[in-house]
DNA sequence: CCTACAACCTGTAGCCACTACAGCTTCAAG
DNA sequence: CTTGAAGCTGTAGTGGCTACAGGTTGTAGG
């Protein structure tokens, strides 16, 4: 009897997708575009993956989750990469990513106001050719600058 | 002395671009796929656009503001062209896109306590090989589930 | 009337971060 | 040894624009 496929060391492709949530062609494009090292391949040129691969995959598939750009998460991951290295860019690179989230929400907060707004008032079901739904889109006398 | 450019009723696609805020290759891009019907053409084959055209594009606009897709925005379109249409559908989009936006708030909220937290450990400056930020990257034990 | 130059035209390619497919080869269970 | 899932490469498509290249038109000043 083998190990049990959790506590294998070398895996396929398909493994390490289901280990990290990563779709299979996502760890291929991550591979082509260099944020994942190119893994050992088997002797029929099958991608074998080890656990650096699995946990820098991990790293990858957590800042994208966080909605990090992949080329801050390149950045990051030369800064992991170097032992030593001043956590000072590391710490930009993610004050930089919560203002831009800060930025998001306030921007969606009013934007929710206004789809708020327009989605309530003809709830009675008034059937016509004034809608008000798309009066309240026509009309921008309610419509502040919800910003870029 | 001929009217001022404001009260021109017909004009090339600069102006209308300035009037409404939307650039001149994105308004091209709105006609060819079908949001904005084709214009009359000068002479010279360029277009020369009218009142409705300042309207239709500004309810685009608007739409596209409020972070509804081209798709959404087509139906919108339709609907308001069609007198007398029920108001249900047009509700029922905007409604459909109110839940969106308040989950992508909801998402964006526990992403950035999460940011927060990542940002904020190693803002004292501590230059070494383990920096914090790379670390709560790295390390998934706060990170609940963002969901999708 | 002529010239200069901004604004316009079409068509194509690029952006991001994937996703999907076509057409093939390899792996592993039975 | 057969079968079928899983793997491979390479290319094209997604959305919603944006940015050229390389040409034509409109218009204000001289």
């Amino acid at each position: 009897m083998r190990p049990a496929k959790t506590l294998e060391r070398v895996v396929p492709i398909g493994t390490l997708a289901e280990r990290t949530g990563v779709k299979v062609e996502t760890i291929r494009y991550y591979e082509q575009v260099g944020l994942l090292p190119e893994p050992e391949r088997s002797e029929g040129n099958q991608r074998r993956y080890g656990r650096a691969h699995v946990e820098r995959l991990a790293f990858i598939k957590h800042a994208r989750d966080l909605g990090f750009a992949v080329e801050s998460i390149r950045t990051l991951l030369r800064l992991s990469d170097t032992p030593g290295m001043a956590c000072d860019e590391a710490h930009a690179i993610a004050a930089e990513h919560l203002d831009e989230v800060r930025d998001k929400i306030a921007r969606l907060r009013s934007l929710e106001a206004e789809l708020a707004r327009i989605a309530t008032v003809c709830s009675g079901g008034v059937a016509a050719s004034d809608c008000a739904v798309i009066e309240a889109l026509a009309d921008h006398s309610h419509c502040e600058h919800h910003g870029h």
